[in-house]
RNA sequence: GCGGGCGUAGCUCAAUUUGGUUAGAGCACUCCCCUGUCACGGGAGAGGUUGCCGGUUCAAGUCCGGUCGCCCGCGCCA
């Protein structure tokens, strides 16, 4: 008998059909069993009748996690026992026949829906069987919308998408902290980011966009830090001014967030989730703005610092979520050399840069901004930044032929979908998370 | 790297404040009961070198020192 899905079990009332799955629980009356069956699509009870004896028998053996082929008649319930909570609550299998496809261990854990409750630890030490629970099966859907709709928002305005590469020549760039790796005996790096080759992407194709693993070695121990992530980045030509990149970024992230609403509303329910609020309008604010709002808000003075911390960053999302209710807010104008040689100093003022963050619920989401495009100004921040101009050759080399005004940003898919879950901690939006101490087992200081 | 917290059964946690009999519970596991359960219910059983090393004390899961591990915050962070 071919093989029908959990979900589509409510059309067949009244037929004998074939599913296959997992043993959620089983619930022995005695004369009677009853177990939850689960696949890709959804759970359905089935139940042995009292009929039935060998059928009986065989289901006291079932344990959870077993994998199971299951003959069985499609009825409606009894009236007094349908479950309008549930799927499939006003139907059940009457089992005719079957067959075990896999044995399961007993479980180490309760991964029942209301039991579950794991340290990140546990979790983390038992990713493969953790992530049969639906809770973790809803975060990584989630994901799998965010990464979809970024590339379909981009693919919508004509971005092109292109693959960036993993293996990089010497950085050019100061700042984070790289993998080397060994290359035929030379030495090459782990990429940190696309940015120099979504450029040149861009200086050929107008608009363009990535979805690629960046490695970060930083030694930085946190909640929201990884050492391997997934970073959604978008590069676009021919703009007039750094808004229009900002305008692109925002409507990105709404377009994000109204697919998850879409596709995602059972996953997030299950999860307990609200997503963030994004206004008509994201409030726009220069970091000078922020930081004399967090004086006056909170008395606390941090004026003239060269970037925003976690603090300033929960603090003003407090203050922009009071006065114009938004989740969201974009923050502008950094100091010059806090930031890459690459961001575009403000004309007016060039000690600050059309650099710019969007922050929600206390955490960065997305940086980017307006680029440097003119070759000679390019060459003169090269020098400034005191770097050396062999090793970028080929990304300056796609700014001596004619590159208008322009501008990108970049987002982390973990971080979005940590961010939007109010997740604790990044580990747990992230399927296989690398980080200082763990690279799917725990690193001891003996090495592996 | 710095600061704080935690480490007790397979898992999640009590008992630590104020040292005191045999370290408890829920879930999971084994066995029994249950003809309508809803990731059930009832009964019984098994399961512990309280992370590790040392110290104080008549007595240490509990106090002290060290060590290892984990978590959180900060720092670092295109």
């Amino acid at each position: 008998m071919k093989r029908t899905y959990i979900k589509d079990i409510e059309e067949n009332v009244g037929k004998e059909i074939s599913i296959s799955g997992w043993v959620n629980t089983r619930r022995d009356q005695g004369k009677m069993v009853f177990f939850d069956l689960r696949d890709m699509t959804g759970s359905v009870q089935c139940v042995a009748l009292p009929s039935r004896e060998e059928i009986i028998e065989k289901a006291k053996e079932f344990r959870s996690e077993w994998a199971l082929k299951v003959s069985g008649i499609v009825n409606k319930r009894p009236g007094k026992n349908i479950n309008t909570e549930i799927q499939n609550g006003d139907i059940e299998i009457e089992i005719t026949d079957i067959f075990v496809l896999a044995e399961a261990e007993p479980l180490p854990f309760d991964l029942s829906l209301n039991g579950y409750n794991l340290d990140l630890t546990t979790e983390l030490d038992n990713r493969a069987l953790v992530l049969r629970h639906p809770k973790n099966q809803a975060i990584f859907r989630i994901q799998e919308t965010v990464i979809d709709s970024f590339r379909e928002f981009m693919k919508k305005n004509m971005f092109f998408e292109f693959q960036a590469p993993s293996i990089t020549p010497a950085t050019a760039e100061g700042g984070a902290e790289v993998f080397q790796i060994d290359y035929f005996g030379k030495k090459a790096f782990l990429t940190q980011s696309p940015q120099l080759y979504k450029q040149i992407v861009m200086s050929a194709f107008e608009r363009c966009f990535s979805v690629n693993k960046v490695f970060r070695a930083e030694p930085s121990s946190t909640t929201r830090h990884l050492t391997e992530v997934v970073s959604l980045d978008a590069e676009m030509a021919f703009i007039d001014s750094w808004t229009d990149v900002r305008d692109m970024a925002e409507e990105t992230v709404r377009y994000i967030l109204e697919q998850v609403k879409i596709k995602n509303s059972e996953h997030l329910k299950l999860l307990e989730a609200n997503l963030p609020v994004m206004i008509d309008r994201t409030p726009t604010l220069s970091l000078k703005e922020v930081q004399q709002k967090i004086f006056e808000e909170f008395g606390r003075n941090v004026r003239g610092e060269k970037d925003t911390n976690p603090q300033d960053e929960r603090e003003i999302c407090e203050i922009i979520k009071k006065e114009t209710g938004s989740d969201f807010v974009f923050i502008y104008g950094y100091p010059s050399r806090k930031k890459p040689f690459y961001v575009y100093p403000n004309p007016e003022d060039p000690e600050f840069n059309e650099g710019m963050d969007l922050i929600c619920r206390g955490v960065e989401w997305l940086s980017g901004g307006r680029r440097v495009n003119d070759y000679r100004q390019l060459l003169e921040q090269v020098k400034t930044w005191n770097m050396d101009p062999k090793k970028i050759e080929m990304f300056l080399e796609a700014f001596k032929y004619g590159v208008p005004p322009e501008g990108g940003f970049a987002l982390g898919a973990e971080r979005i979908t940590m961010q939007i879950l109010e997740l604790k901690n990044i580990r747990e939006a992230t399927i296989f998370p690398r980080d200082m101490n763990r690279i799917d087992e725990k690193l001891n200081s003996e090495g592996f």
